[in-house]
DNA sequence: TAAGTGCGTCGTT
DNA sequence: AACGACGCACTTA
């Protein structure tokens, strides 16, 4: 028995406006999620695993965080995150957006800045498209030089749509 | 102005 | 070794 135990991941739909979202979360926290149309594709998990308290209460606070988020507010309470899927690089790099509040953006060469590696801006981008809880680490506050759009994982309108509602600025 | 090219740069696969 | 959700300088229309 030198096997670790395969991490448990439990798999909880989440019903908005917007369509349905899908959470993830392992031992640890909130560790994953998706867009309603990613989400689609990996459905087929019922998974009704005897679901802790814990993640019972996490999946509450993630139902009304992501509910707030989506129509442009801060998130009041989140669950535990948890990054351990990402390098030490993309950890500091998705902790970084944390700090980018709604309703203002960050460019990725100010992400690069504050990392203290000003020049890994390409490396930033990057690292964004990673990031695997979106709308709550907030990569779509991140643009390009300029006040441009810049790109996106998925559906750039996504990436629109979640910046105007939360009032920030931007060209394209 | 707008659009296209080339190159530096760097973490990830 | 190749590839980007980039940035910047520079060339064309």
């Amino acid at each position: 028995m030198t096997t670790k135990a395969k991490e448990q991941i439990i798999e909880l739909p989440i019903l908005t406006t917007d369509g349905q979202f899908l959470a993830r979360y392992s031992e640890a926290g909130l560790c994953g999620l998706e867009f309603p149309s990613e989400a689609k594709r990996s459905q087929p998990k019922p998974t009704t695993n005897h679901m802790s308290p814990q993640v019972r209460r996490w999946h509450r606070a993630m139902t009304k965080a992501l509910g707030g988020a989506l129509a442009g507010q801060a998130p009041t309470e989140l669950p535990p995150l948890d990054f351990s899927s990402g390098t030490s690089f993309l950890q500091s790099v998705w902790r970084t957006l944390l700090q980018i509040a709604s309703g203002q953006t960050w460019t990725y060469g100010q992400v690069a800045h504050a990392l203290g590696k000003p020049t890994a801006v390409r490396a930033v981008g990057g690292a964004c498209g990673a990031n695997p809880i979106t709308v709550l680490v907030p990569c779509h506050r991140v643009l390009a030089a300029n006040h441009r759009l810049g790109g996106f994982s998925g559906d750039l309108n996504w990436k629109r749509t979640l910046l105007k509602r939360e009032g920030a600025k931007f060209v394209g």
